[in-house]
DNA sequence: TCGATCCTGAACACTCATGTTCAGAATGCT
DNA sequence: AGCATTCTGAACATGAGTGTTCAGGATCGA
Protein backbone atom coordinates (compact mmCIF):
# COMPACT_ATOMS: atom_id res chain seq x y z
CA UNK A 1 0.00 0.00 0.00
CA UNK A 2 1.57 3.55 -0.90
CA UNK A 3 0.81 4.54 2.64
CA UNK A 4 2.89 2.23 4.17
CA UNK A 5 6.41 3.45 2.33
CA UNK A 6 5.17 7.24 1.80
CA UNK A 7 5.25 6.64 6.34
CA UNK A 8 8.38 5.23 6.06
CA UNK A 9 9.71 7.54 3.49
CA UNK A 10 7.85 10.48 3.05
CA UNK A 11 9.92 12.08 0.13
CA UNK A 12 9.86 8.17 -1.62
CA UNK A 13 10.13 7.86 -5.44
CA UNK A 14 7.52 7.48 -7.35
CA UNK A 15 8.64 4.56 -9.44
CA UNK A 16 9.71 3.35 -5.73
CA UNK A 17 5.81 3.37 -4.48
CA UNK A 18 4.95 1.96 -7.67
CA UNK A 19 7.06 -0.79 -7.32
CA UNK A 20 5.83 -1.10 -3.66
CA UNK A 21 2.12 -1.17 -4.96
CA UNK A 22 3.01 -3.49 -7.62
CA UNK A 23 2.37 -1.84 -10.45
CA UNK A 24 4.57 0.03 -13.26
CA UNK A 25 5.46 3.76 -12.39
CA UNK A 26 3.27 4.20 -16.06
CA UNK A 27 -0.39 2.62 -14.31
CA UNK A 28 0.10 4.78 -11.20
CA UNK A 29 0.38 7.97 -12.90
CA UNK A 30 -2.73 6.97 -15.20
CA UNK A 31 -4.27 6.92 -11.92
CA UNK A 32 -2.89 9.75 -10.24
CA UNK A 33 -1.61 11.97 -12.91
CA UNK A 34 0.36 14.01 -10.49
CA UNK A 35 2.78 13.29 -7.43
CA UNK A 36 0.29 16.11 -5.34
CA UNK A 37 -2.78 14.09 -6.63
CA UNK A 38 -1.39 10.55 -5.02
CA UNK A 39 -0.56 12.44 -1.81
CA UNK A 40 -3.76 14.20 -1.66
CA UNK A 41 -6.06 10.86 -2.62
CA UNK A 42 -3.74 8.93 0.19
CA UNK A 43 -4.75 11.35 2.64
CA UNK A 44 -7.98 11.61 1.92
CA UNK A 45 -8.30 7.81 2.69
CA UNK A 46 -6.48 7.82 5.50
CA UNK A 47 -9.34 10.69 7.00
CA UNK A 48 -11.46 8.34 5.58
CA UNK A 49 -10.41 5.81 7.48
CA UNK A 50 -9.94 7.37 10.72
CA UNK A 51 -13.54 9.27 10.34
CA UNK A 52 -15.06 5.28 10.04
CA UNK A 53 -12.76 4.32 13.20
CA UNK A 54 -13.96 6.94 15.23
CA UNK A 55 -17.77 7.07 14.11
CA UNK A 56 -17.80 3.41 14.03
CA UNK A 57 -16.54 3.49 17.90
CA UNK A 58 -18.94 5.71 18.05
CA UNK A 59 -21.90 3.86 18.02
CA UNK A 60 -23.51 1.34 20.79
CA UNK A 61 -23.39 1.93 24.80
CA UNK A 62 -20.52 0.95 27.22
CA UNK A 63 -17.45 2.16 26.95
CA UNK A 64 -16.92 4.42 24.21
CA UNK A 65 -13.70 5.49 25.11
CA UNK A 66 -12.23 1.65 25.12
CA UNK A 67 -13.91 1.02 21.90
CA UNK A 68 -12.33 4.08 19.55
CA UNK A 69 -8.87 3.60 20.95
CA UNK A 70 -9.15 -0.02 20.40
CA UNK A 71 -10.46 0.90 16.76
CA UNK A 72 -7.55 3.86 15.79
CA UNK A 73 -4.82 1.71 16.79
CA UNK A 74 -5.11 -0.77 14.06
CA UNK A 75 -5.12 2.40 11.52
CA UNK A 76 -1.94 4.06 13.65
CA UNK A 77 0.10 4.11 9.63
CA UNK A 78 -2.70 6.41 8.40
CA UNK A 79 -2.25 8.35 11.61
CA UNK A 80 1.37 8.80 11.37
CA UNK A 81 1.34 9.35 7.39
CA UNK A 82 -0.80 12.35 8.15
CA UNK A 83 1.05 13.39 11.18
CA UNK A 84 4.23 13.16 9.25
CA UNK A 85 3.56 15.22 6.35
CA UNK A 86 3.73 18.96 7.19
CA UNK A 87 2.40 19.46 3.55
CA UNK A 88 -0.87 18.99 4.81
CA UNK A 89 -0.71 21.80 7.76
CA UNK A 90 -0.68 24.40 4.31
CA UNK A 91 -3.59 22.69 2.83
CA UNK A 92 -6.82 24.69 3.63
CA UNK A 93 -9.26 21.74 2.34
CA UNK A 94 -7.95 19.01 4.17
CA UNK A 95 -7.10 20.80 7.15
CA UNK A 96 -10.62 21.83 7.16
CA UNK A 97 -11.16 17.93 6.86
CA UNK A 98 -8.92 17.22 10.04
CA UNK A 99 -10.76 19.57 12.14
CA UNK A 100 -14.00 17.80 11.46
CA UNK A 101 -12.50 15.02 12.60
CA UNK A 102 -10.89 15.94 15.67
CA UNK A 103 -14.31 17.44 16.60
CA UNK A 104 -15.89 13.74 16.24
CA UNK A 105 -13.28 12.45 18.14
CA UNK A 106 -13.53 15.21 20.76
CA UNK A 107 -17.73 14.49 20.66
CA UNK A 108 -16.96 11.10 21.50
CA UNK A 109 -14.87 12.14 24.21
CA UNK A 110 -17.89 14.09 25.72
CA UNK A 111 -19.79 10.80 25.60
CA UNK A 112 -16.75 9.19 27.64
CA UNK A 113 -16.79 12.03 30.40
CA UNK A 114 -20.61 11.63 30.83
CA UNK A 115 -19.72 8.04 31.27
CA UNK A 116 -16.96 8.73 33.77
CA UNK A 117 -14.84 6.85 31.55
CA UNK A 118 -12.62 10.05 31.15
CA UNK A 119 -11.87 12.59 33.55
CA UNK A 120 -13.37 15.92 32.59
CA UNK A 121 -10.69 18.13 34.34
CA UNK A 122 -8.61 18.77 30.79
CA UNK A 123 -9.36 20.68 28.60
CA UNK A 124 -11.37 18.39 25.45
CA UNK A 125 -8.70 20.00 22.43
CA UNK A 126 -6.26 18.21 24.98
CA UNK A 127 -7.51 14.96 25.70
CA UNK A 128 -8.45 14.81 21.61
CA UNK A 129 -4.42 15.31 20.99
CA UNK A 130 -3.07 13.22 23.62
CA UNK A 131 -5.60 10.42 22.48
CA UNK A 132 -3.96 10.88 18.71
CA UNK A 133 -0.48 11.31 20.10
CA UNK A 134 -0.66 8.33 22.26
CA UNK A 135 -2.29 6.28 19.96
CA UNK A 136 0.16 6.74 17.35
CA UNK A 137 3.43 6.34 19.80
CA UNK A 138 1.58 2.72 20.57
CA UNK A 139 1.00 2.04 16.78
CA UNK A 140 4.75 2.91 15.89
CA UNK A 141 5.91 0.41 18.74
CA UNK A 142 3.51 -2.51 17.67
CA UNK A 143 5.11 -1.51 14.33
CA UNK A 144 9.00 -2.15 16.04
CA UNK A 145 7.46 -5.40 17.42
CA UNK A 146 8.02 -3.66 21.02
CA UNK A 147 4.30 -4.15 22.02
CA UNK A 148 1.48 -6.97 21.12
CA UNK A 149 -1.23 -5.24 19.23
CA UNK A 150 -3.92 -6.35 21.79
CA UNK A 151 -2.20 -4.64 24.35
CA UNK A 152 -1.84 -1.32 23.09
CA UNK A 153 -5.26 -0.24 23.34
CA UNK A 154 -5.12 -1.10 27.27
CA UNK A 155 -2.08 0.63 27.49
CA UNK A 156 -3.49 3.86 25.72
CA UNK A 157 -6.71 3.99 27.87
CA UNK A 158 -4.20 2.98 31.15
CA UNK A 159 -2.60 6.71 30.15
CA UNK A 160 -5.45 8.46 29.48
CA UNK A 161 -7.64 7.63 32.37
CA UNK A 162 -5.50 6.55 34.89
CA UNK A 163 -7.66 3.24 34.91
CA UNK A 164 -5.17 0.77 36.05
CA UNK A 165 -7.61 -1.89 35.69
CA UNK A 166 -6.87 -1.35 31.73
CA UNK A 167 -3.16 -2.22 32.07
CA UNK A 168 -2.66 -5.61 29.98
CA UNK A 169 -1.30 -8.41 32.65
CA UNK A 170 1.06 -9.02 30.60
CA UNK A 171 2.73 -6.02 30.55
CA UNK A 172 2.42 -4.55 34.31
CA UNK A 173 5.68 -4.17 36.29
CA UNK A 174 4.57 -5.59 39.74
CA UNK A 175 8.03 -6.52 40.56
CA UNK B 1 17.32 28.55 12.20
CA UNK B 2 17.61 25.32 10.34
CA UNK B 3 15.66 23.21 12.92
CA UNK B 4 12.69 25.62 12.58
CA UNK B 5 12.14 25.66 8.44
CA UNK B 6 13.29 21.68 8.40
CA UNK B 7 10.60 21.42 11.11
CA UNK B 8 8.09 23.36 8.97
CA UNK B 9 9.50 21.55 5.66
CA UNK B 10 11.48 18.80 5.70
CA UNK B 11 11.80 18.38 2.27
CA UNK B 12 13.21 22.40 2.36
CA UNK B 13 15.53 23.78 -0.50
CA UNK B 14 19.36 24.35 0.49
CA UNK B 15 18.21 27.56 -1.07
CA UNK B 16 15.29 28.33 1.28
CA UNK B 17 16.99 27.01 4.56
CA UNK B 18 19.72 29.19 3.77
CA UNK B 19 17.78 32.45 3.30
CA UNK B 20 15.84 31.69 6.65
CA UNK B 21 19.32 31.49 8.17
CA UNK B 22 20.37 34.60 6.51
CA UNK B 23 23.57 33.75 4.83
CA UNK B 24 24.00 32.61 1.06
CA UNK B 25 23.59 29.10 -0.34
CA UNK B 26 27.39 29.48 -0.99
CA UNK B 27 27.98 29.87 2.74
CA UNK B 28 26.04 27.23 4.21
CA UNK B 29 28.03 24.88 1.05
CA UNK B 30 30.43 25.89 2.63
CA UNK B 31 29.83 25.11 6.12
CA UNK B 32 27.95 21.63 5.32
CA UNK B 33 29.51 20.42 1.84
CA UNK B 34 26.43 18.37 1.79
CA UNK B 35 22.64 18.45 2.41
CA UNK B 36 22.96 14.80 4.48
CA UNK B 37 25.53 16.72 6.16
CA UNK B 38 23.55 19.46 7.04
CA UNK B 39 20.41 17.37 8.16
CA UNK B 40 23.18 15.47 10.44
CA UNK B 41 24.45 18.46 11.95
CA UNK B 42 20.72 19.30 12.55
CA UNK B 43 19.81 16.34 14.26
CA UNK B 44 22.72 15.76 16.35
CA UNK B 45 22.24 19.34 17.64
CA UNK B 46 18.50 18.67 18.66
CA UNK B 47 19.61 15.06 20.26
CA UNK B 48 22.07 17.24 22.30
CA UNK B 49 20.22 19.72 23.46
CA UNK B 50 17.64 17.57 24.23
CA UNK B 51 20.21 15.08 26.03
CA UNK B 52 21.29 18.83 28.17
CA UNK B 53 17.52 19.24 28.84
CA UNK B 54 16.83 16.19 30.70
CA UNK B 55 20.45 15.56 32.14
CA UNK B 56 19.52 19.34 33.31
CA UNK B 57 16.67 18.67 35.46
CA UNK B 58 17.65 15.34 36.89
CA UNK B 59 19.94 17.60 38.88
CA UNK B 60 18.18 18.65 42.14
CA UNK B 61 16.17 16.93 44.12
CA UNK B 62 12.63 16.92 44.51
CA UNK B 63 9.81 17.18 41.48
CA UNK B 64 12.22 15.66 38.72
CA UNK B 65 9.38 14.86 36.69
CA UNK B 66 8.25 18.45 36.80
CA UNK B 67 11.49 19.77 35.83
CA UNK B 68 11.88 16.94 33.06
CA UNK B 69 8.80 18.23 31.37
CA UNK B 70 9.40 21.75 31.99
CA UNK B 71 12.90 21.20 30.76
CA UNK B 72 11.32 19.36 27.32
CA UNK B 73 8.59 21.58 26.19
CA UNK B 74 10.81 24.55 24.99
CA UNK B 75 12.42 22.18 23.20
CA UNK B 76 9.73 21.18 21.16
CA UNK B 77 10.97 21.81 18.12
CA UNK B 78 14.34 19.81 17.87
CA UNK B 79 12.14 17.14 19.10
CA UNK B 80 9.14 17.56 16.62
CA UNK B 81 12.54 17.41 13.73
CA UNK B 82 13.73 14.26 15.22
CA UNK B 83 10.22 12.91 15.31
CA UNK B 84 9.12 13.53 11.87
CA UNK B 85 12.18 12.76 10.24
CA UNK B 86 11.78 9.20 9.58
CA UNK B 87 15.44 8.81 7.62
CA UNK B 88 16.68 9.18 10.97
CA UNK B 89 14.92 6.05 12.23
CA UNK B 90 17.51 3.95 9.66
CA UNK B 91 20.53 5.62 10.39
CA UNK B 92 22.64 3.48 12.58
CA UNK B 93 24.76 5.84 14.41
CA UNK B 94 22.16 8.54 15.27
CA UNK B 95 19.65 5.57 16.28
CA UNK B 96 22.17 4.75 18.73
CA UNK B 97 22.70 8.25 20.38
CA UNK B 98 18.84 8.58 20.66
CA UNK B 99 18.12 4.95 22.29
CA UNK B 100 20.99 6.48 24.60
CA UNK B 101 18.76 9.77 25.51
CA UNK B 102 15.82 7.50 25.85
CA UNK B 103 17.83 5.64 28.65
CA UNK B 104 18.78 8.93 30.22
CA UNK B 105 15.22 10.10 30.48
CA UNK B 106 14.29 6.09 31.26
CA UNK B 107 16.63 6.79 33.92
CA UNK B 108 14.79 10.28 34.93
CA UNK B 109 11.32 8.51 35.03
CA UNK B 110 12.41 6.42 37.36
CA UNK B 111 13.53 8.71 40.13
CA UNK B 112 10.15 10.03 39.37
CA UNK B 113 8.99 6.57 40.43
CA UNK B 114 10.53 6.41 43.18
CA UNK B 115 9.39 9.80 44.12
CA UNK B 116 6.50 8.63 44.16
CA UNK B 117 5.65 11.26 41.72
CA UNK B 118 4.75 8.97 38.88
CA UNK B 119 3.02 5.67 39.11
CA UNK B 120 5.22 2.41 38.51
CA UNK B 121 1.85 0.09 36.70
CA UNK B 122 3.36 1.04 33.07
CA UNK B 123 6.31 0.02 31.73
CA UNK B 124 9.02 2.20 31.81
CA UNK B 125 9.55 2.37 28.13
CA UNK B 126 5.80 3.40 27.58
CA UNK B 127 6.36 5.81 29.73
CA UNK B 128 9.29 7.27 27.73
CA UNK B 129 7.59 7.54 24.68
CA UNK B 130 4.50 8.48 26.01
CA UNK B 131 6.25 11.57 27.68
CA UNK B 132 7.98 12.91 24.93
CA UNK B 133 4.38 12.27 22.50
CA UNK B 134 2.93 14.45 24.83
CA UNK B 135 5.42 16.98 25.21
CA UNK B 136 5.46 17.35 21.39
CA UNK B 137 1.95 17.42 20.95
CA UNK B 138 2.28 20.23 24.19
CA UNK B 139 4.83 22.26 21.75
CA UNK B 140 2.52 22.12 18.76
CA UNK B 141 -0.12 23.39 19.81
CA UNK B 142 2.15 26.16 21.76
CA UNK B 143 3.24 26.92 18.15
CA UNK B 144 -0.20 26.93 16.98
CA UNK B 145 -1.09 29.30 19.69
CA UNK B 146 -3.87 27.51 21.67
CA UNK B 147 -1.73 26.87 24.73
CA UNK B 148 0.14 29.18 27.14
CA UNK B 149 3.92 27.75 27.03
CA UNK B 150 4.13 28.48 30.97
CA UNK B 151 0.49 26.31 31.38
CA UNK B 152 2.12 23.19 28.79
CA UNK B 153 4.43 21.40 31.35
CA UNK B 154 1.02 20.98 33.48
CA UNK B 155 -1.11 19.28 31.08
CA UNK B 156 1.69 17.09 30.21
CA UNK B 157 2.21 16.37 33.56
CA UNK B 158 -1.91 15.94 34.06
CA UNK B 159 -2.19 13.37 31.46
CA UNK B 160 0.65 11.70 32.65
CA UNK B 161 0.62 11.49 36.14
CA UNK B 162 -3.21 12.35 37.09
CA UNK B 163 -1.91 14.90 39.33
CA UNK B 164 -5.15 17.04 39.08
CA UNK B 165 -3.23 19.32 40.70
CA UNK B 166 -0.81 20.25 38.58
CA UNK B 167 -3.41 21.22 35.86
CA UNK B 168 -2.78 25.04 34.94
CA UNK B 169 -5.99 27.30 36.50
CA UNK B 170 -6.60 28.98 33.80
CA UNK B 171 -7.18 25.93 31.37
CA UNK B 172 -9.20 23.58 33.95
CA UNK B 173 -12.71 23.11 33.01
CA UNK B 174 -14.28 23.54 36.29
CA UNK B 175 -17.88 24.40 34.72
C1' DT C 1 45.96 51.40 5.35
C1' DC C 2 46.88 46.76 4.69
C1' DG C 3 45.92 42.03 4.84
C1' DA C 4 43.27 38.10 6.25
C1' DT C 5 39.04 36.06 6.60
C1' DC C 6 34.56 35.38 5.58
C1' DC C 7 30.51 36.16 2.82
C1' DT C 8 28.21 36.92 -1.58
C1' DG C 9 26.07 36.63 -6.15
C1' DA C 10 26.49 34.53 -10.44
C1' DA C 11 27.40 31.06 -13.42
C1' DC C 12 27.93 26.27 -14.62
C1' DA C 13 27.47 21.16 -15.09
C1' DC C 14 25.20 17.34 -13.34
C1' DT C 15 21.94 14.34 -11.45
C1' DC C 16 17.41 12.81 -10.72
C1' DA C 17 12.34 12.87 -10.14
C1' DT C 18 8.62 14.03 -12.85
C1' DG C 19 5.35 13.96 -16.42
C1' DT C 20 4.28 12.49 -21.17
C1' DT C 21 3.86 9.55 -25.08
C1' DC C 22 3.41 5.25 -27.44
C1' DA C 23 3.57 0.70 -29.25
C1' DG C 24 2.94 -3.73 -27.61
C1' DA C 25 1.67 -7.35 -24.12
C1' DA C 26 -1.64 -9.12 -20.83
C1' DT C 27 -6.09 -9.71 -19.16
C1' DG C 28 -10.88 -10.36 -19.29
C1' DC C 29 -15.39 -10.43 -21.39
C1' DT C 30 -18.70 -12.05 -25.15
C1' DA D 1 -11.59 -15.93 -31.66
C1' DG D 2 -12.47 -11.16 -31.50
C1' DC D 3 -12.66 -7.08 -28.95
C1' DA D 4 -12.00 -3.78 -25.28
C1' DT D 5 -9.69 -2.48 -21.37
C1' DT D 6 -5.82 -2.17 -18.70
C1' DC D 7 -1.03 -2.61 -17.73
C1' DT D 8 3.77 -2.39 -19.16
C1' DG D 9 8.45 -1.08 -20.55
C1' DA D 10 10.99 2.21 -22.88
C1' DA D 11 12.09 6.48 -24.44
C1' DC D 12 12.09 11.40 -24.12
C1' DA D 13 11.77 16.36 -22.57
C1' DT D 14 11.72 19.19 -18.74
C1' DG D 15 12.49 21.33 -14.48
C1' DA D 16 14.41 21.69 -10.07
C1' DG D 17 17.77 20.87 -6.56
C1' DT D 18 22.54 20.07 -5.81
C1' DG D 19 27.34 20.74 -5.66
C1' DT D 20 31.27 23.48 -7.50
C1' DT D 21 33.95 27.35 -8.85
C1' DC D 22 35.34 32.05 -8.82
C1' DA D 23 35.92 36.93 -8.80
C1' DG D 24 34.63 40.56 -6.07
C1' DG D 25 32.75 42.82 -1.81
C1' DA D 26 32.28 43.29 3.37
C1' DT D 27 34.13 43.05 7.89
C1' DC D 28 37.58 43.29 11.32
C1' DG D 29 41.95 43.35 13.59
C1' DA D 30 46.90 44.78 13.17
Amino acid sequence: MATDVLVAEPGATLAAIASAAGVSRTTLHSHYPTRQALLRAVAERAMRVCAEAISGAAEGGGDVLARVVAALVPVGAHLAFLWRNPSFDHDPELGARWLEIEGELRDVLEVAREEGSLSADLPDWWSVHALFALVYVASENIFLGRLAPLDAPGLVLATLTSRRDAIPARIGRPR
